[in-house]
DNA sequence: AACAGGTACAACCGCGAGAGG
DNA sequence: TCCTCTCGCGGTTGTACCTGT
């Protein structure tokens, strides 16, 4: 016997979400915590399959979700982790924590595919690509590293917190929830929304994490220390030490934390290469040509 | 103004992995 | 050890919007 479809039920509801079915997803994550998907759609009566749920949440409502047009950091560095990673959206994505693995997905199919595919053409990206040696091996010549970088990946910080994650996550609901009330009046007010101070305009990082984020290669934010002085001062310093002082593995627990010391260099070797001069030097060139909206103003 | 083609992105589908009984 | 359930991931599709003719 087959699995049974997820969502072929009568009367499951298919398409896009209305802006009542956002607030009664987000009311009820707000008060169960994202997870359980299950329960989702019996306890909130939504006709919605608790994949389409899920989806909608991790995609659309989660906390910290930079929307908008991709900087040229952003893009640098989707082209790096696709170069060495191949289309491991996921593991992509928890290097661009703002950004879903499904913007990724769409973002690398509808442009940059067509940019990497043009520049290709004239030799331009490939010339840079191949001075270093990653590309110049191909990914697939390096099956190790790959699956080594995957894992390092899945292990990142950024990978899977969901508790901070959510614990972060009201300026998301908040700009929903005043969308919301600015297209449908007069409606009884939602539920209010607590701890949250953030403007709708000022979404954070969802993790703060200088050294993992790429974000701070941008080097334009304004703290004391930028993220190359941060990855020189901490490169010869063990990952637990660094981890401590940064605050990093988001809803990661000591367990956690001993896994890593046991498992992860204090920078793996993708690490490295991102931050290596080839990349650094690409990115430099890009961030050039960066709005500079990429910069997040970090915690150092 | 109307239409066609292209683009962007939200959402769906199917599969695999992992956890738990 | 096997089976079932649940979740997450990657590929694909559908559709609204944009742009050019």
């Amino acid at each position: 016997m087959g699995r049974p479809p997820c969502c072929d039920k009568e009367g499951i509801k298919k398409g896009p979400w209305t802006p009542e079915e956002d607030i009664i997803l987000v009311s009820y994550i707000q008060e169960h915590g994202p997870g359980n998907w299950r329960s989702v759609p019996i306890n909130t009566g939504l006709m919605r399959c608790s994949k389409s749920c899920r989806l909608r949440w991790t995609n659309y409502l989660r906390p910290g979700i930079k929307r908008g047009n991709f900087t040229a950091h952003e893009e640098g560095m989707i082209v790096h982790l696709q170069s060495l990673l191949g289309n491991r959206w996921a593991a992509i994505a928890s290097y661009l924590p703002q950004r879903t693995d499904n913007d990724i997905k769409n973002y690398w199919n509808t442009h940059l595919k067509k940019k990497l595919a043009v520049a290709n053409s004239t030799n331009s990206i490939s010339s840079a690509n191949n001075r270093h040696p990653i590309f110049a091996t191909g990914s697939s010549n390096n099956q190790p590293e790959i699956t080594q970088m995957a894992a390092i990946a899945r292990r990142s910080p950024f990978a899977d917190c969901p508790s901070s994650s959510y614990a972060s996550s009201m300026d998301n609901i908040s700009k929903l929830l005043d969308g919301f009330m600015k297209t449908t009046s007069p409606s009884p007010p939602p539920p209010p929304l607590q701890h949250y101070d953030v403007g709708y305009d000022d979404v954070k990082p969802a993790v703060e994490n200088p050294l993992m984020s790429f974000d701070c290669m941008s080097g334009t934010g304004g703290g004391e220390m930028d993220c190359f002085d941060v990855y020189h001062h901490h490169q010869h310093q063990p990952a637990s030490s660094f981890m401590d002082q940064y605050g990093g593995y988001g809803g990661y627990g000591e367990e956690s934390k001993q896994m890593m010391n046991h498992q992860a260099p204090p920078l793996s070797s993708i690490e490295k290469w991102l931050f290596d001069e080839a990349a650094a030097e690409q990115v430099a060139d890009l961030m050039d040509l960066s709005d500079g909206c990429c910069s997040v103003p970090m915690m150092f």
